[in-house]
DNA sequence: ATGATAACTTGCATTTTGCAAGTTATCTTG
DNA sequence: CAAGATAACTTGCAAAATGCAAGTTATCAT
């Protein structure tokens, strides 16, 4: 499937296409959310603390899925549910989103706790296998646990810091 | 020097704070063109290819420089003229930068060779290394040449850094 | 001194956001 | 099984951001 919609792009720069697809406040962190944090709903985006408007999600949600990056499955048990994943075009994203998580920590003031930041930075691509490998085998367990608003279990390796 | 412009955020998390300073359309292709392309001026990035408009490419820039990303130094020899140059902090986006690039080429139809791309992909440090050690010397002459319009050197594998 | 240039502003029309309040199709419960 | 809940969206409208064309103000070049 290749992505036949929007020729009309400024520059043939992937830098530029990329953008196109997700520059904008709210994309990302839809991704973010489906890629650490366990998020697969509506609701759950709704919610999920930014605050988003839900005519903005679900415009949002509509692109991502025309971009080939999300797909929505709906579910068997209750179908007024529809569950969001990404695709592997999604999951791909993982290493950027690494990266801007590293950045926002070290140069901004975030919640989160910088020693484990660079702790994931250390092990850089250790974190992103396991973020693959929790994509493969659907494991919802938020990777990042103070970002999900709850303690929760984490082991980059056995190593407690704090 | 800490950030106490913008406290109204969304959320702490850090993906979120990086977005709020430069998810939007524009922001990155300017930190781009500086990265990779050596432009320095106003009227380099107007003439970037993409059509950004003058009035939202100075308010970018007055955002990036409020935000530590860009400093403008003023030029002695001419003094309509404004150098725009990256800080550590904008600097230390080129690994994002570079994964946008990758992943943009991989999975978008855009015009840089694959091959070239996957080679950097395969050299991410070295890569990394060496626009470090351009921002470093004031190195402007392009990195990335099949993106600023005209054939000129590479050399991804000359191993030559230092 | 006259004209070009660089780096912006300004005024508006158009588009995108954000907010509150629906709507529709499922569940769930008494 | 009727009467809520819920999930996932729409809709309407005001406010903010964007895009476009046309200035403006200091230099600088001839």
């Amino acid at each position: 499937m290749g992505s036949k919609s929007k020729l009309r792009r400024r520059s043939g720069c992937p830098v530029s296409i990329s953008l196109e697809i997700f520059g904008d406040r709210w994309s990302l962190l839809i991704i973010r959310d489906l890629m650490v944090r366990g998020f697969r709903t509506f609701k759950d985006f709704e919610g999920s603390g930014e605050g988003i408007a839900t005519n903005i999600l679900a415009d949002r949600l509509r692109r991502l899925e025309a971009a080939g990056i999300i797909t929505p499955e709906a579910e068997a048990k209750d179908r007024r549910r529809v569950n969001y994943r990404l695709t592997e075009k999604g999951i791909d994203l993982a290493p950027m989103l690494l990266d801007l998580l590293i950045w926002g920590s070290r140069h901004e003031e975030a919640d989160a706790p910088c020693a484990i930041i660079e702790e994931m930075a250390a092990h850089r691509e250790q974190i992103l296998t396991e973020v693959r490998r929790r994509w493969e085998q659907r494991d919802l367990t938020p990777l990042l646990p103070w970002l999900s608003g709850s303690a929760a279990k984490i082991r980059p390796r056995a190593k407690r810091q704090n």
